[in-house]
DNA sequence: ACAGATACGTCTC
DNA sequence: CGTATCTGT
């Protein structure tokens, strides 16, 4: 979403430039943009819950870059889900659904890639994937902080303060919270297009005087944004227009004029739009945001006396300050508020002391923004350091301000009023009210602001005509992929044109590969076919610990299979092991949510063995419509926990779950009792049943859905099931449940390798 | 010229 | 999340 068509708007406020010209400086990282790209390459073992350090590595890959140049990355990730997006929310997850319930159609029509290309759509980023990167840069030394909210206002209030010079995005939605500058569509090369507050005027057709950011934001909103959908027939054109024609600066009362001013007849605007037009514009201006610096919990910009409490509580809500601390630090799920990791940055800190030499100007940029050592910088070092890159004299016109050491003679309550703090109250430089942070507020730009605006023009010219071929892009809109853009960048310049060469084969190399990755990923030999055992030690699957998961590729032993069709190639066995009492979930939220599947599960699957047993497993084997709708019911598992945030969204999938899996259920028994097993898409659904404690029960609940999830992708991927010789019987739930899963002779000749997964459940 | 619906891509080499 | 493209006003 974001703002549909904002950037290719922007054009004339943006540059295309390199990353490098902010060398010596610290850049803000929206995460969500790496990790979304990253997970693309592991999307099916994210799904298969199976441990994967590939997104990792590729989100490094660009911190690597930065790091390269001298830029101190700080990684920013989203927090909790803002009531004031719910409905955008809801979107999403429902077109989440609708391309997993494609993948599964194509899948099971045959059209293999195509399914799967589906399914890494329906993937989402949950903070557990995103705790990987923030526990692998956290050893790096790289700082990372989670937002309350969004990631997008929490940058914006690290730019705006002056912590980072810079934000890194792909979201157009950064320049509405008042970002000085963004870094957009930055590729490994650091390549990328800059667009620069103080250049808005330029995209907006108006002089610098008329312009302000409250415009902006109102002709952003008008278009429609996360918050608020457009009215009808209004884009961004026709706001431009509007706003630039308005000369009330009442907006709530001006926005009843829209229709007359544009000549749109049959418009109407209502008191419930103006409304919630006051109420996004909050949002953005007011969003609730973490300051690293005095370790609290603030708003993007202070509240006026005319905003409400309510109004103040739709953009975001304070948490109890300790546990906003430890959100902020990552160690906190934002989804549940639950603690799953203990990263403390003032033990490590006396570690790194060591390391660093306070004082040499390069230092400047690796103390991380948690130390109390760490030291604001002023726009003028950022301008010197820009100009001279690699040169040290930039030291002696660096001025710095000492950062606000939490517990100091200052009170609360002085900082809480004033966000602009770490710039002003600390400055020790005579031109820091030019730093005033929230000038983008301010409706009358006075003469000062625009004599310093002046100068940046200049000094933005100035690099321009430094630029090793600015005259390549200065007629171009950067956000047109051209496809004579890839042999004219000036990162292709070195390398000729092989990089466009490169590209075009690898997509055509693209499909064998996919054929390949079933191969390479799941069951085979793992490049070398020596290495029998991969351990697991350090997955993490539903936020559960899998200390003692094993996947163990076997040889075959002469009960474990037997094949309809006679194959020569050796048999492999990989057993993958679900252990049951590792789990530890205290949170009431988790457990009401559980408890919904819980009773979903008993209400809806019950079987035969219903009484005596603890759980069990009901082979289901079915006619095709049923096949799709449990394979579905089994891959939203997951989501069904982020359906249950919305009650009435929650009330509303149970109910249709009910009735829809009620009319399967007599099927499900009968043939359950003849033990089909021939249909190659076989599935397992979980059954908890009210037999031991609450707790436990919904433990397992919850560590069964993850299980229900792989067995049904297994079955997705071409196994089939087959009950173990040593299977323990249902009614001894302490003991273990395997099965095994033989591969298809469809899924044999693809592999080229006959394969067999063993599943026990412990 | 603009708004809105639709389709498709993001990675790995 | 984005861009590209088509269609209706």
């Amino acid at each position: 979403m974001g703002i549909t068509g904002l950037l290719p708007f922007l054009e004339k406020s943006s540059k295309r430039t390199n990353i490098k010209e902010f060398s010596g400086s610290v850049v803000a990282i929206d995460s969500y943009c790496w990790l979304h790209k990253g997970v693309f390459s592991c999307a099916e073992k994210l799904m298969m819950g199976q441990t994967t350090n590939a997104y990792v590595l590729y989100c490094m890959k660009y911190i690597d870059m930065l790091l390269k140049y001298k830029i101190k990355p700080i990684l920013v990730f989203d927090g909790r889900r803002l009531p004031a997006k719910e409905h955008t929310e809801i979107k999403r997850r429902q077109t989440r659904q609708i391309n997993r319930q494609k993948a599964i159609e194509l899948i099971q029509m045959g059209q293999v890639a195509e399914g799967r290309n589906l399914l890494k759509r329906a993937i989402d980023i949950t903070h557990e994937i995103a705790l990987e990167l923030i526990k692998h840069c956290q050893n790096e030394n790289i700082d990372c902080i989670i937002a309350p909210y969004e990631a997008d206002a929490q940058l914006a209030y690290l730019n705006i303060s002056n912590i980072a010079d810079v934000v890194i995005t792909e979201d157009s939605d950064l320049t509405l919270f008042g970002c000085k500058k963004i870094f957009f569509k930055m590729d490994f090369n650091g390549n990328g297009v800059l667009i620069e507050q103080d250049r808005l005027h330029l995209a907006m057709n108006m002089r610098p005087e008329e312009f302000d950011m409250n415009k902006f934001r109102y002709i952003c909103i008008l278009s429609g944004c996360d918050y608020l959908p457009s009215l009808p027939g209004i884009g961004l054109a026709k706001a431009r227009k509007f706003i630039s024609r308005n000369t009330d600066h009442n907006i709530h009362r001006a926005l009843t004029r829209i229709g007359s001013v544009l000549n749109m007849k049959s418009l109407v605007v209502t008191q419930e739009y103006r409304d919630a037009f006051i109420l996004a514009d909050i949002t953005f201006k007011h969003q609730l945001v973490f300051c690293p610096l005095q370790r609290k919990q603030v708003r993007l910009s202070p509240p006026t006396t005319d905003i409400t409490e309510d109004q103040l509580q739709y953009a975001g809500k304070e948490l109890d300050p300790d546990l906003a601390f430890q959100l902020a630090l990552g160690n906190c799920d934002p989804s549940t508020l639950k603690i799953v990791h203990n990263f403390n940055p003032d033990k490590i800190e006396r570690k790194r002391k060591r390391d660093v030499e306070v004082g040499q100007t390069l230092t400047l940029i690796y103390i991380s923004i948690w130390s109390t050592k760490y030291k604001l910088k002023t726009k003028n070092h950022i301008l010197f350091s820009k100009n001279a890159i690699n040169s040290s004299s930039t030291a002696k016109k660096e001025l710095i301000m000492q950062r606000n050491v939490v517990n100091d003679e200052n009170t609360p309550s002085e900082l809480h009023n004033n966000p602009t703090i770490p710039c002003n109250k600390f400055s020790e430089c005579q031109d820091s009210d030019e730093n005033t942070i929230l000038d983008m507020y301010n409706t009358s730009q006075d003469a000062k602001l625009i004599s310093s605006s002046e100068e940046k023009v200049e000094e933005y010219l100035y690099l321009a005509g430094n630029n090793t071929s600015p005259e390549l892009f200065k007629f171009r809109n950067p956000f047109v992929k051209r496809v004579s853009d890839l042999t004219t960048s000036p990162s292709v310049l070195f390398n000729g044109n092989s990089r466009r060469k490169g590209k075009n084969l690898m997509r055509i190399r693209r499909t064998i590969i996919d054929e390949n990755i079933v191969e390479s990923k799941y069951f085979s030999k793992q490049d070398d076919e020596k290495i029998n055992v991969l351990d697991l030690k350090n997955t993490r699957i539903e936020g559960v610990d899998l200390k003692n998961t094993k996947c163990n590729i076997i040889p075959e032993t002469s009960d474990s299979i037997c094949d309809i069709r006679a194959n020569h190639k050796p048999l492999e066995t990989l057993s993958v092991v679900n252990h049951l009492e590792n789990i530890n979930s205290d949170k009431e939220f988790d457990d009401a949510l559980l408890l919904g599947q819980n009773e979903y599960l008993t209400n809806t699957c019950e079987d035969v063995s219903k009484k005596s047993c603890n759980y069990s497993l009901t082979e289901v084997s079915h006619s095709t419509i049923d096949k799709d709708y449990i394979l579905d019911k089994c891959l939203s598992l997951s989501s069904n926990m982020e359906v249950a945030n919305d009650s009435i969204n929650y009330e509303n999938s149970l109910q249709n779950n009910l009735s829809e899996c009620s009319s399967i259920k007599d099927q499900q028994i009968s043939l359950h009792k003849k033990k089909i097993f021939k249909k190659r898409s076989s599935i397992n659904l979980v059954k908890g049943v009210n037999s031991t404690t609450k707790r436990k029960q919904l433990h397992q609940s919850k560590q069964l859905s993850l299980v229900a999830r792989q067995q049904s992708l297994l079955s997705m991927y071409g196994f089939q099931k087959k009950v173990c010789s040593h299977r323990i019987p249902q009614h001894t739930p302490t003991h273990s449940n395997t099965f095994q899963y033989v591969a298809s002779p469809e899924l044999i000749w693809r592999l080229g390798v006959r394969v067999a997964i063993e599943h026990t459940l412990r």
